[in-house]
DNA sequence: GCGACAG
DNA sequence: ATCTTGTCGC
């Protein structure tokens, strides 16, 4: 696929730029389409008229590694990888800088034009509302959703701990964000929970680009997986591993 | 000054 | 995210 917004493309840049990476961030939020703009859907997702590409990252050694893996009606139809070396460090709220050059560079190199990207980390549940799968999807132009396995920032509208599998809890802005507190930027999403066992915690799920909050965690759920990572997400995962120690 | 902090 | 073996539990 093709980068269509060249002036947002995330740069390999000093930690000292931040200043520069906070204001693209601003312009890239303001790119962004927090409402359903997409012929992509729960339904044609399960029945494969959509492809989903899942997205994830390892850091063998000093270098960045990204996997991504396309599926279409829960079949593998496409898989490649990036490699970047002297990746900025990791700082909360500037991860697009960090892994967006490989994640960038790797879905350039898909042959298979995705429908969706999902990614493991914040869309508009970001500071900014410029998580890097917002960053990602508005390059591309392209439809996208945020995992990500811990809070970022934000306040759940209440309690997260024993959510029965399916449920779930709206985030909403607080002030250490751009938007105007109060704004559901995103849901607490249980997507497993065993019986009676220990309590998982849930994902947090938020819209990337050219989709709702809502939509976001329904387009989710048809991703199927039996884990508690969708499975596009998941199969990167397994696949960047396996990357690592190639590399 | 203190606490929070995707991966 | 990464450094890392075995181990407790369903």
């Amino acid at each position: 696929m093709e980068v269509v917004e060249d002036r947002f493309r995330p740069r390999e840049v000093d930690s000292d730029d931040r200043d520069a990476m906070e204001a693209m961030q601003l312009e890239v939020a303001d790119a962004a389409a927090f409402e359903d703009a997409t012929e992509v859907t729960p339904e044609s997702i399960r029945s494969g008229e959509s492809t989903v590409a899942g997205v994830d990252q390892a850091f063998p050694g000093g270098r960045a590694v990204s996997a991504a893996v396309v599926l279409r009606g829960g079949e593998v139809i496409e898989r490649t990888s990036a490699v970047r070396s002297q990746p900025m460090p990791y700082v909360p709220g500037l991860l697009a800088f960090r892994e967006g050059p490989p994640v960038i560079a790797a879905l350039e190199s898909l042959e298979v034009e995705p429908d969706l990207l999902i990614f493991d980390g914040s869309g508009r549940i970001h500071y900014r509302e410029a998580g890097i799968a917002t960053h990602a999807g508005v390059c591309f132009d392209t439809p996208s959703i945020g995992v990500a396995k811990s809070l970022l920032c934000g306040r759940p509208r209440g309690p997260t701990d024993e959510l029965p599998a399916g449920e779930t809890v709206s985030i909403e802005a607080d002030d250490s964000m751009s938007a105007p507190e109060g704004t559901v930027v995103g849901h607490a999403y249980q997507s497993r929970q065993f019986p009676e066992s220990k309590r998982i915690n849930p994902l947090y799920v938020s819209p990337g680009h050219r989709l709702s909050a809502a939509t976001a965690v329904a387009c989710l759920s048809a991703c199927g997986g039996e884990y508690k990572l969708p499975r596009p997400v998941r199969l990167a995962d397994q696949y960047a591993d396996e990357l690592k120690s190639e590399v």
